[in-house]
DNA sequence: TAGATTGTTAATCGATTAACAATC
DNA sequence: TAGATTGTTAATCGATTAACAATC
């Protein structure tokens, strides 16, 4: 597969063209071509072949792209075939709540351990994953090589969980906490959710319509 | 206060600022330069300046940028101190997760209902928010006036309950539901959380660096 | 005044769009 | 073959960065 230097804006679009194609397919579609797609995601036509040739030729002239090939080339592309190894590092609320709710194993993950300090949870199963003692998070961790941490103790023990999770040898964090890791991303992989950002753009939108509106 | 035209580009980066100057300011730092909060986030002085400069004239030649009042007026520029009303459509385990544990209060937001088309829900009090009959929303909001709707219901409910929101005249909506919901952007400002999208982009991360690593 | 740092204009860079030859 | 639509190059647009005069 070709993959030379991939921009940050293509990478981003990437799990929305496989939310797309995901639809498409169910909705029995065989073949689209790159003008239909960008017009139920809001794109142009030229994108999206530009997006696609990033990484090879998935289309065929005169016909445009067969949906389930696309769709598995796009899985397989952000390697959500991989069958990459997860752990929750703070099985509080968030964590239990991710572990019930976000389906890990249905979009191809596989959950293997939790871990927490609070003693009241150690041996607990939440869905099918055993919370551990963090302190015993390397023994756990030792034949199982996660790939993947999930952060989500309260922001302040964010430093500490980390440093475990760069002790079990993850290669990458997807962090619930606020406030920066400070781990350098040449060693390990950070992904920031901030939920709230998403509610402030939303509110800084309205308020801009509302001054349009009725005057600054 | 200038507006014109900003671009989605530093409307994203809005919230964080608003997050970084909450952290310095906390710190108790009185007066920072461009230079220095750039290196902190990140970005350049020249494109902290430009941002700013969108808005208004916040810094003092030779001394750089007041916290304290950056951050208060970043507050405003978003429209965190207009206290705008919440409404929460779905009162499930994603609706009451939220009322619980988001903390709309303390970011500036007053959530005055919740509705729900379980009946075994109705009259429950969830972190002071009253759950209602859905049935009943318009009636409820009548004189309450809310300005975003916080859609939680499940994916297969979500244009109807869409449709909801939008005769209770919600200016916009807080989207957590999958699929597009179908309303103008002109009508209704809508915000999707895709909170999967996160991961997937970390996932491909992953898989690239790995690709880089071992060959593709 | 001298030093620092802003506000703002001009230059650069990168991403998006348009165009079109290649080809199914 | 003719029509459609891709893959890809060239043109445009917008966002980021650099530079510097203004000014605290």
């Amino acid at each position: 597969m070709r993959r030379s230097f991939i921009s940050m804006a293509v990478i981003r679009r990437l799990p929305r063209y496989y939310r797309y194609l995901n639809e498409i397919l169910a909705a029995g579609v065989k073949q689209i071509s790159s003008r239909e797609l960008a017009d139920r995601m809001d794109l142009t036509a030229s994108q999206v072949r530009q997006d696609f040739n990033c990484f090879g030729d998935f289309g065929q002239q005169g016909c445009g792209y067969d949906v389930a090939a696309l769709h598995q080339a796009i899985k397989s592309i952000i390697g959500l075939d991989q069958g990459y190894k997860i752990v929750i590092m703070g099985a509080g609320r968030m964590g239990c709540s991710l572990l019930e709710h976000f389906g890990f194993e249905r979009r191809g993950f596989q959950v293997v351990a939790a871990f927490d300090k609070n003693p009241e949870l150690f041996g607990k199963v939440v869905n099918g994953v055993t919370i551990y003692d963090v302190a015993k998070a390397e023994e756990v961790c030792a034949h199982m090589r996660p790939d993947i941490g999930v952060l989500t103790v309260p922001s302040s023990e964010a430093k500490e969980a980390c440093a475990v999770l760069k002790k079990i040898g993850v290669k990458a964090i997807w962090n619930f906490t606020k406030g920066e890791l400070g781990v350098s991303e040449d060693e390990i992989i950070v992904e920031n959710v901030h939920i709230s950002d998403s509610l402030m753009s939303l509110c800084y939108q309205l308020t801009e319509k509302e001054e349009a509106l009725y005057g600054a």
